[in-house]
DNA sequence: AAAATAATTGCAACTAAGTTGCATTTTTGT
DNA sequence: ACAAAAATGCAACTTAGTTGCAATTATTTT
């Protein structure tokens, strides 16, 4: 399975974070875990060996972001990009690229660009940066 | 009419963009230019006085898009949400932020932060900075 | 000004992402 | 092993956006 090396980290995550130990949200958590960029539900669906229901696949991302391991990394077109929560601060993580021509997405780690200074009155819980252009592979 | 202080701007902004001045068109850019914040296509609606099919609201916002007098802002939930391009640099506009409690969303004028150094072989052609947290109202 | 051409609009039907209610199955604690 | 609690699956639904095509409106040509 491609998560396959990271199911056992994925146990002891479920275990830390509370939540129950099942094979569904195993098998989610380790593609995610394995994964190099934030995917999508359908992302997630093509990757996983046996087919979870899609309604339980929302329901365990929702259960993952609720218990933090997991955050919602940004969304394009329709479709929301789910990435683990390692390599990411409490207000942001780094920013998030996307080709315009490929489509692919790269994590721009250590790019990570200073907070904005909220306006009076306003507080900030988070703050994300997206970009967009052209991948080497497509400039 | 809500957008009626902007209609002979709109009038222009048609005209200058090379875009063929319609009623449908001078109406939806009118909304857009009396808006001090980014509308959804469901929020447009509601602000314009005779009704207009949705497809052509969209078809409308896809032409402002191309000719570049309108942009995409962000997208929230599964709706995006359009400005006009005024205020807007080339490469990234201001930061938006969106309250978690109330759901308004305000535009950071004057706060743009400075642009992500790209990693060797990318080009990026748009930044965009999204904020959530709480606004004056819901502190 | 009328006709021809091109662009825009509207309608119906469709797609894709995500949600809700409820019955069934799986985990967990005893 | 057994009961209680939690998680899963299915069907049906909602919402944002798209596509094809016919009808309308704007522009250009005669
Ligand atoms: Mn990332
Ligand atoms: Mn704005
Ligand atoms: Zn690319
Ligand atoms: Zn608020």
């Amino acid at each position: 399975m491609s998560g396959e090396g990271q199911y056992y980290a994925a146990k002891e995550m479920l275990a830390e974070a509370g939540l129950h130990c099942t094979e569904p949200r195993l098998a989610v958590l380790s593609v995610l875990l394995a994964a190099e960029r934030p995917l999508s539900k359908k992302q997630i669906s093509e990757r996983l060996d046996e087919r979870i229901n899609k309604v339980t696949i929302y329901r365990i991302l929702a259960a993952f972001c609720e218990a933090q391991i997991v955050h919602k990394a940004f969304t394009q077109g329709r479709a929301a990009y789910y990435e683990p929560g390692h390599n990411c601060g409490a207000v942001q993580c780094h920013p998030h690229f996307t080709c315009t021509s490929c489509g692919d997405t790269h994590c721009f780690l250590g790019k990570t660009l200073p907070l904005v200074k909220a306006e009076a009155g306003f507080v900030i819980q988070r703050q994300q940066v997206r970009l967009e252009g052209l991948c080497p592979d497509c400039v």
